[in-house]
DNA sequence: ATGGTGTTTATAAACATCTTG
DNA sequence: ACCAAGATGTTTATAAACACC
């Protein structure tokens, strides 16, 4: 039944469909639960909602509320329900909102969203110690492989991209640059999916990504020796899996933090939270793409998490400092078939795409969960017809995309040693016209929150308020 | 014996084994040709060859001349045969060496360098007018293709990326841009086989180009009907298919240049001759990559074509402007297998690769024909080491790739009204440390020449003496 | 000669959004 | 007006070719 992991699986942009059941939605805690219509954008409200109110019906009471004035009422709502800056963050609820948001996900036929949940639980297991159990190390026939044993056969697929893991593992080291071999052993550490499951070509694509995303550059020492990858300053983030845990769970895993480097991440991103650039005046529509939902625009960490059943997490993620784990040569000849686009007798399509084949309800056309970890775009012109006349040439300023705003890289990074964490919001973007939810990143101290949809409105006045 | 034609079929940076049969090279026409040092490369000497020069013999004594001193003398060659402002092209010469050349290579087994040529000679036949043959417009099962009956069965792949040939559609029409229904058309009709063999998947990666690389830009109309795609004019060579046409094989094809539209392509690349930004000072070596032969550092076009039997073309080229040729729903249910990646079972190295299979001597590991039009670069730290001590936090000025060194993009246009193939200029670089030879085009108007390995000479005070 | 590292291209695919019939 | 299908756009994954060390 589960598609071939193997397979593109894209992890970002993804809605869920959401179950309004909203008539059985009792105004429970929806009393503290303010909203307002959002500053710029027409027909969406911004919705604040404190940690300790019943998510589940507040979003079944706001899908009433914004269907009750038909189709011409507001139909889009930004829930922020504050995680970032979090510092008592003890409260346990937020998760236990999200489970169970998930679990109703659950009942329907939406494919793999067990199996994903198995990585975290195979991170656990695994990471520490090499605890080697049953497993021959990935030297197995494929045959036998019925993946539904929950025992810990297979680590499942983690749910980041390939530049997410980048992200976790170079951030990870203090001195945020790693050589490549770091890089795979972190991952191989901290993701027991690629040291057993794994065909060596993930190494392939670990390079891929290094050389494909601007991103990452690398550097190399005065003598030629060495060469490190880093992370450019103006458009990392700073994300680290603990963070990704934490903004998730709300709470702050007792990994790091205490050890022997300098806590609270140095210097990362922010670039301020002035508008910077006005907003290029929208136009209405006329731009398809840049999702128009989940924070639209260039690209906002659009988290989405399946995970639950964690809390204790102890292990994992300090493997990155001084080479740990030895990383082990590989496993040696294994057979799986592989033969990757799969399909036969398509055609017709310019789109190639896996014929379906496991019955599920066409329209449950979402399904699984979704992360984004892409970097920091400055914000300009998101080519919105320079408006000329079709002379036979004038491009002498059409606006281009990323054309930084600023004369030198030092302007973005002046003030900038604030800890990571604090520019990370969680939030929800409910969409009543498709009975979409999409589950958000907010990153508030990002410019770019003026954008195409979503206005000039800077959110970040919110977050206090919800402490 | 011919590679699955669908594999990724890297176009570029292709060194040709140089045959180096030298001890039989007369000075036949060597006597005109200028060989000097080069103003900054050390061990490396700029040859001029004017085009009457017998580049055969020409090569074959400057690899003797090379090797005369021992591994200490100069070892690296730039040739310059003058291709560039070819007004008075009617010279048929040089075409006639580099088939010369070009024979000399078939004699090994070069594996499909027959193959390559066969994609002109079908575009020659096929691209002006349906030309309903037997060609049941590539609905056939694809068991009967006896790829080697020379007739025109099935039209060879042309030697381009999708890149290049998304530049050549885009470039070929008078405003620069095209809807995408225009790119499938304009490239199905120069190039037959995306019309007859290629899956429908090649829209697919047509729409992957635009999307993935930044040289590509979508605009939208105002009332946000149409969208168009561009390039973006910082990084626009202007490149299209008649002007690689005319660099190759010396002489101006008669399509364009005469009929309806503003001849002489108005506004381009050239970023003027200054040196902009001082080189980065080498540092000796430190970071492979960016080949070092063809044109360091950036992205020079390394053009490299195997063509020949070609100066009459009269054809294609033209269907751009005004909806051409009726695009064609596509064929029926066909079959074609397919898959992909073919291995098997494969495992230890992490870069996946073809097992072989077809019987080729290891060392002929070059062999085809090479291309190369990536946009440009506005040279900047090419990443060489920021110099810093590795204290913890200290990213504050490391160098980055595509910082645009200039304010605004009005800067780079200002008087660039000039004819974009001025900038086009044939060359060779000829390594005798490995028996190489490479063909490339220089672009003597940029600015990024002094490079990594070429040093701050710029080449275009040469070109003139050639004509 | 081989393997590790780096760069690019090709192809398939999953989804989102927009357009059309 | 709605809906289904197709066209268009964005991103990720994977395989591969090839360069250089
Ligand atoms: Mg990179
Ligand atoms: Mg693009």
């Amino acid at each position: 039944m589960r598609r071939s992991p193997r397979r593109p699986l894209i992890l970002k942009r993804r809605k869920l469909p959401f179950h309004s059941h909203e008539p059985a939605a009792a105004p429970s805690a929806a009393r503290c639960v303010r909203i307002m219509d959002h500053p710029t954008m027409p027909g969406t409200q911004v919705v604040l909602i404190p940690k300790s109110a019943d998510l589940q019906s507040v979003i079944g009471a706001l899908s009433a509320k914004g269907k009750e004035r038909g189709p011409q009422g507001p139909n889009r709502f930004i829930l922020l329900s504050g995680a970032g800056s979090a510092d008592a963050a003890a409260d346990r609820k937020p998760l236990a909102e999200i489970k169970t948001l998930k679990s109703e996900l659950e009942r329907r036929p939406l494919n793999d969203s067990l199996t994903n949940i198995q990585w975290l639980e195979d991170m656990k297991s695994d990471c520490l110690g090499s605890s080697d159990k049953e497993n021959h190390g990935a030297g197995r026939p494929a045959a036998q492989v019925n993946k539904k044993k929950m025992s810990d056969p297979h680590p499942g697929r983690p749910p980041y991209s390939y530049m997410a893991m980048i992200q976790f593992a170079i951030n990870s080291n203090k001195r945020r640059k790693m050589t490549l071999k770091e890089i795979y052993t972190w991952i191989e550490g901290n993701f027991p999916y690629f040291r057993h499951v794994a065909k060596p070509g993930w190494k392939n694509s670990i390079r891929h990504n290094l050389s494909l995303h601007d991103m990452f550059t690398r550097e190399t020492t005065q003598d030629g020796k060495v060469s490190y990858w880093t992370i450019r300053p103006e458009v990392n983030r700073c994300l680290t899996l603990d963070q990704v845990y934490k903004v998730v769970t709300g709470t702050v895993p007792p990994w790091r933090h205490s050890g022997l480097n300098v806590k609270a991440e140095p210097d990362c991103v922010p670039i301020s939270v002035t508008p910077a650039v006005p907003p290029p005046c929208g136009r209405t529509s006329g731009s398809r793409r840049k999702q128009r939902l989940a924070l639209p625009s260039t690209k906002e960490p659009v988290l989405f998490f399946p995970n639950s059943t964690f809390s204790d997490s102890d292990a994992a993620s300090d493997v990155s400092g001084t080479e740990p784990v030895k990383h082990k040569p590989d496993s040696p000849g294994k057979d799986y078939s592989f033969k990757t686009p799969v399909k036969g007798g398509h055609l017709a399509s310019s789109t190639p795409s896996k014929p379906g084949s496991w019955g599920g309800t066409p329209l449950t056309k979402g399904g699984r969960d979704v992360p984004d970890f892409s970097p920091i775009h400055t914000p300009s012109g998101p080519s919105v017809t320079p408006s000329r006349e079709y002379a036979s040439y004038s491009f002498t300023s059409t606006p281009f995309k990323e054309l930084p705003l600023f004369g030198s890289p030092r302007d973005l990074l002046v003030g900038c040693g604030t800890p990571a964490r604090r520019s990370l919001t969680e939030g929800l973007v409910l969409d009543t016209t498709n009975d979409s939810l999409s589950k958000i990143l907010v990153d508030v101290s990002f410019s770019g929150m003026d954008y195409e949809d979503l206005g000039t409105g800077n959110l970040s006045q919110f977050i206090p308020d919800l402490l």
